[in-house]
DNA sequence: GTAGAATGTTAACCGTAGTTAACTTATGAT
DNA sequence: ATCATAAGTTAACTACGGTTAACATTCTAC
């Protein structure tokens, strides 16, 4: 039964990277994750490997990288909660952009799936 | 010039405990941390280390712990940021008490000042 | 088709933050 | 005062997540 895994922040960040470049129409290599996320390939491979053991991304040796269905979810999942984190910091708190996209990265791994419910449905009566 | 050192989520986690305990009324020792946090008083013994390296406690060889002035500020400013995350997630989003304690103790090391500060003033607007 | 550039992989390393186990020091009850 | 227990320290280990450097593979331009 293929439980929800906890996803270290790190391997998250990664996940929402994959989906933030699959969803813009590129392939994704390693070295485009490597780019977006200021880190080495070498860390890129790294963390691919973990993600591949966990069956979350597919990637033949020295292959593009794929979400897996699972993938794919997990990674919507991250993203969802980075998108409603940042539009409260930034349409409620009236943050700057630049600020709220970083408390947003790092508050996106905080927090649970019910705050995650909740907030959001607070947030479509709100705005 | 005691420039503001970032400080891990661990340091933080460290110090916040240190002055619950604290304000308590408690001489401080590294077994209360060590239960307070779920962590080993050898986890404790090495954090102390970080701590009073970087200046923001005191304690003498097998001694009590101590805040320093620095360290109560920084302390105070984890602890503040970590009442009003858990408000706002009790208030504001209704999520059940233990729920909303442990989103606030992961949310609360990932807000900047900016956003600590305005998230602060809308609280206050609409509570 | 081949050479050079770009990309991917691997190995060895670092720092952080935790652990357990063995030890030292302090405390408190008799 | 002493001795058992509680508390603090240290050492050796683990896992994670990053690094650099060297190497392997793939792609691309000619």
């Amino acid at each position: 039964m293929a439980e929800k895994a906890n996803l270290s922040p790190s391997s998250e960040d990664y996940l929402e990277t994959i989906l933030e470049l699959s969803d813009a129409g590129n392939a994704v290599r390693s070295v485009d994750i490597a780019n977006h996320l200021h880190v080495s390939k070498a860390s890129v491979n790294k963390a691919m490997g973990i993600l591949r053991d966990i069956g979350l991304i597919e990637q033949a040796h020295y292959g593009l990288i794929h979400l897996t269905e699972q993938g794919r979810f997990r990674a919507k999942d991250v993203l969802q909660r980075h998108i409603m984190l940042k539009r409260f910091l930034v349409e409620i708190l009236q943050i700057n952009d630049a600020t709220a996209e970083r408390d947003a990265c790092r508050m996106e791994h905080a927090i649970s799936d019910e705050t995650r419910t909740k907030w959001l449905r607070w947030l479509r009566e709100v705005l």
